[in-house]
DNA sequence: TTTTTTCTACTGGTTTTCTGGTAGAACACA
DNA sequence: TGTGTTCTACCAGAAAACCAGTAGAAAAAA
């Protein structure tokens, strides 16, 4: 666990106790500590419970730079928050699952067993807050232009520049140009980024 | 609407007749003329009522298919089908929503105006199913090794070979041959589509 | 312990993308 | 009718990705 309140940390540690005694439990209460102990790679990890806000990190880039390391490690989100954007980014960040603070014992144990077996895993709560569909998140989205939303789908498509000009009937510079502005509006430098964050934007 | 079943064309008619007496309602009874349809581009297409299971195509494909023609088209999956990944799929391909045939006409009018304001639309039994983590869809991935998912997290973090390189310590070659194995399990010729699909996959 | 898989590394050549310019035509809207 | 936006188009050079091989070392599995 990632959790810099001692009374949380307290409460899953006896609960943990409890319901699996085997497993070892090892407690930051940064994210850097965290991080430097998977780079040393000690012992795997192979459930993390993250706390959202860390004295020197947040949940979402923690959990980025968690799965860079250990691609296996498990996930969860765990924190008070239940923000559907923040949540949402903790999915996209490669969390397996999120679980809102005010969760009892066995529905805590319930997810952890869903995650350790694979599976998305949700406190109730959370559930609701998903299947929500959110309106707030659209708004961060860069406006596109019809043409440039058109493209941007056809470049996740796989289609090269080329391949795309001769579907458009267009010239390839123009396919060029297009990348370009899309590249600058959602401000990264290839496509892999690009389509990435369109997916996480579900634009495509 | 694209729908092949005459009743339910003959019901969608009258709810939206008696709903939205001002909408030009089309109709279409098979994907390619539908496409064809937006092809020509008479008029726009606002909202697009799509049937998963057309005589002549699927509801996923037409999806995309129309979405690269018109990027602006509003469309919603319109099925008996009730599974989790199929729904998935339709989101992934662009769709706004997804409804089950089961809806009454208020959910239904509920949904369509979500959509066309920009919303994510679903009826209730689907919420429900979207909110029920899945196990299933881990099944269809291609079995990826540990290295490979933490070179695919960075690739789409938008860093180049040599970035990557630099970061895990080991030569760009390698990380060059480590971009060709995922592109080849994942059977795409470059990084955007295998980005695409590996966020669709959820393993980002 | 043998076998298989994974991770590593290289050559060399081709294709594509990315960067940083510029700029005209068409369209929408005020 | 002017103004801003979108779509189009071009050049040229640098950087990166892609392709088709091969292959040794290390680790995991049989």
């Amino acid at each position: 666990m990632v959790e810099d309140h001692p009374v949380v940390v307290e409460g899953l540690r006896r609960i943990l106790a409890q319901e699996m005694p085997h497993a070892a439990l090892l407690e930051f209460n940064t994210g850097e500590t965290f991080l430097q102990h998977l780079r040393e790679a000690q012992h795997l990890v192979t459930l993390a419970l993250l706390d959202i806000t860390l004295p020197d990190t947040n949940g979402v880039e923690l959990c980025q730079k968690a799965k860079n390391l250990s691609p296996d490690t498990c996930v969860l989100g765990f924190s008070n928050h239940n923000d559907r954007a923040l949540i949402m980014q903790m999915l996209s960040s490669g969390a397996s699952g999120y679980l809102l603070k005010n969760v009892g014992a066995p529905e805590l144990m319930q997810c952890v067993r869903e995650a350790l077996n694979g599976q998305m895993a949700f406190s109730d709560e959370v559930k609701k807050i998903i299947a929500r569909p959110s309106a707030a998140h659209v708004k961060a989205v860069p406006p596109l232009t019809k043409r440039e939303k058109q493209i941007l789908r056809m470049i996740a498509d796989g289609k090269t520049s080329a391949d795309i000009a001769a579907e458009l009937l267009v010239s390839p510079f123009t396919i060029e140009t297009h990348r370009r502005n899309l590249m600058q509006k959602f401000d990264v430098n290839n496509a892999a980024a690009l389509i990435r964050l369109a997916a996480q934007l579900q634009l495509i």
